[in-house]
DNA sequence: ATGGCACATATTGGATGCAAAATTTGATGA
DNA sequence: TCATCAAATTTTGCATCCAATATGTGCCAT
């Protein structure tokens, strides 16, 4: 079961990754509460957390405002993010995969496969591909069994545009052409090759 | 100025790394508020936020606990750190040091080279030694100037020992011996050096 | 004696009220 | 006209209150 709080912190979180604030303006709490259908309290708390996340920055008894980020940033953090990957192949490689990890694995490459090669690529497609992407890397950071290196993880993918599952958009818009997906996923190939050869060095991935 | 809310936050968090609280046992709200002389609703907020930071587990409509670590997440913990710092060396190395940091190096290094070559240690040297390579570390962090990577390193850092603050206290409780703290810092010393000449490339060090 | 059910109690989740601090507005004087 | 200061209003931060749900206890039936 899930409770309010979570819809709130949720939600809160749609809303400020689609832009629905405008940036390094300040987001007073009786809105957000509005914009929610809440009261106050959850949505002080939905903040808090927001704010630990790096979403938004608290000045004490000047309320939040919604963080912005420059390009630079966004880089920086994917460039983080392709290093913790590369550190979760090592780890994984050195562990083995178990069959739960590499179900996912399977199944995601499946489905990414099955879409590169379609000749048209339609929106539902690129969306499907962007889950499969997604899984994928999720299943990658599962598979090192390192709490600390999901938790770190998880934390770099919430700045905007730094997601597994961002990057389908932040390239060209949603126009990405087959020929990058083909990329990616041949990357994919590489890295579970790798894994399932025990070679856990030199790993490394072009962002995807 | 801070507030109350942000001193209840550091002090829950203190009581919970201090093991004031029974691990995996039920934190109640009531029980959390009365330990910080304040009402519920910033205990709440607390709590949310060290559930975000991995120290508290949420179930929903049953509270809060302590969450436990074993060794290996605690050694995993640590694994993840010393990559994010030989990424952000590498990123200094990459960048070259400005004056800011450079200065925070050179304090923090000449703080610990002091402490090195005394005689005999004292409770007092061995926390200043530590409030020293914390500052190293930190600074390292800082200098990198990725904020992505400066938010997975203090994600990192919570889990409990996994800090440069608390490497000290791990290895045989606060009986770490010169020679120890010799390795650590001619590890420090080897890394500035490195980062001076600009060679990014394979700085590693033990962790400290 | 033990298992299950119903009732009592405790606790969480959310709303509201209140005081303090900050921002905005308006007035006054230079 | 513009700057400055003060009053009014808004907003934050915290405490308390209320409803809904979970937990604990004791009784009853088998």
């Amino acid at each position: 079961m899930s409770t309010n709080l979570d819809h709130a912190t949720q939600s809160l979180r749609e809303l400020v990754l689609s832009g629905a604030f405008a940036p390094d303006r300040k987001l007073g709490e009786e809105a957000v509460a509005r914009a929610l259908g809440l009261s106050r309290t959850p949505a002080r708390i939905a903040m808090a957390t927001l704010e630990r996340e790096g979403l938004l920055v608290r000045t004490p008894r000047r309320g939040y405002r919604v963080r912005s980020f420059t390009i630079d940033e966004v880089a920086g953090a994917i460039d983080v993010r392709g290093e913790l990957e590369a550190m979760a192949a090592r780890l994984v490689a050195e562990r083995g995969l178990d069959a739960a990890i590499e179900t996912r694995f399977e199944a995601a490459m499946a489905q990414s496969e099955a879409i590169v090669e379609r000749s048209a690529l339609n929106v539902a497609d690129r969306l499907a591909w962007t889950q499969a992407n997604m899984d994928f890397h999720e299943a990658l950071i599962d598979g090192s069994g390192n709490i600390a290196l999901r938790a770190a993880f998880d934390q770099v993918i919430r700045i905007p545009l730094a997601s597994p599952r961002a990057i389908m958009f932040a390239v060209a818009t949603a126009d990405r052409s087959r020929g990058q997906l083909r990329r990616a996923h041949d990357d994919h190939l590489r890295v579970v090759e790798a894994i399932r050869a025990r070679r856990g060095a030199a790993i490394a991935c072009a962002p995807s």
